[in-house]
DNA sequence: TCTGGGGTCCTAGGACCC
DNA sequence: TCTGGGGTCCTAGGACCC
């Protein structure tokens, strides 16, 4: 059984937030102290990773295997504290699910193990919100039904499909402590975007187009240094009262110029006469990326 | 917090083809 | 000309995550 823990970095009691590249570096940093210690890490954002040490926790019995992990993960606390002067919390259990619960758990400078013999009363109290994937819509959907903590999940006799569509049997395996998620480990991306929301709410054309420019100038960029193409340009619109729309096109060609970018994405707003109001928000994305192999292929 | 920004995944409907 | 079923692709919207 992979024995993975989560963790949150936290910036000691300060309440300024750093500027975004301060803390993308030390956020590096950071994650090199733990990819040094030679486990396999699944970078989750900027401050929190998965981390699968079963390598190091080979006892026969499954809780006995999560106790050996609790030296690593003190290790590696003291680590980060003496070379990055920061606390991380970190959270122990035998998934991704439970490792995150624990890592919420008790926030600055944390360190939970959630045993198995004990994860379904570990989850009872909990509320549904604590489970990943249920977000604000499903917790009030599951809360019109009663159910309102996880262990009230647990004793739902009721099929979750009927509330939840699709999500309902994994909901139900997440509500007793069970995930079989394994770490992603493939940096693949699947989509790059940015969009900007206006100080006051515009449709002068002239501001439009130069966001836009921008936009595209710096999707292409982003592209170029990952050597990537796009074939699918999208935009996105926000109008002053919140309703939020988007428009896509599909190219054969690749896509990496932002005068290509643009244009597309001119002719997306155009078609259909969107900025017929002042809007709130422009974005523009790109998807369907493919890798500049540098090389055509050749068709006979 | 009258609502930021950058992502992923799922679903549903329509077009199109066989 | 009308009818149908199934598969695939594209598009748009929404829920969710950090």
């Amino acid at each position: 059984m992979p024995s993975v823990t989560a963790g949150r970095l936290c910036p000691r009691g300060v309440f300024v937030r750093p500027r975004m590249d301060v803390y993308k570096q030390e956020s590096q940093e950071i994650m090199r102290l733990v990819a040094e210690t030679g486990v396999t890490v699944e970078q989750m954002s900027i401050d929190e990773a998965y981390i699968d040490c079963s390598a190091l926790c080979q006892a026969d019995d499954a809780d006995a295997s999560l106790r050996q992990a609790l030296p690593f993960a003190q290790e590696l606390k003291q680590r980060i504290r003496a070379a990055r002067q920061l606390t991380a919390t970190i959270g122990i259990a035998s998934n991704k699910l439970l490792a995150k619960i624990a890592s919420d758990h008790k926030k600055p400078d944390g360190l939970t193990l959630i045993a198995e013999r004990e994860k379904v009363q570990f989850l009872r109290p909990l509320p549904v919100r604590a489970l990943y994937g249920v977000g604000k819509k499903t917790e009030e959907i599951l809360n019109k039904a009663g159910i309102d903590t996880i262990g009230s999940m647990q004793d739902f006799p009721g099929d979750l499909r009927a509330l939840v569509g699709s999500f309902g049997p994994v909901l139900k395996r997440f509500a007793f402590g069970e995930d079989n998620r394994a770490l992603e480990l493939g940096d693949e991306i699947k989509s790059i975007s940015n969009e900007e929301t206006f100080l006051h709410d515009t449709d002068d054309r002239k501001i439009l187009r130069h966001c836009l420019r921008e936009q595209a100038a710096d999707l292409s960029e982003r592209m170029k240094r990952r050597r990537l193409s796009a074939h699918t340009v999208q935009v996105k619109l926000r109008y002053g009262d919140f309703t939020t729309l988007t428009r896509q096109i599909s190219v054969e060609e690749s896509i990496t110029e932002a005068n290509d970018i643009y244009r597309l994405a001119c002719f997306l707003l155009g078609r259909e006469k969107l900025v017929s109001r002042p809007l709130r928000l422009l974005g523009l994305g790109v998807s369907n990326l493919r890798e500049i192999s540098g090389q055509q292929l050749a068709f006979l």
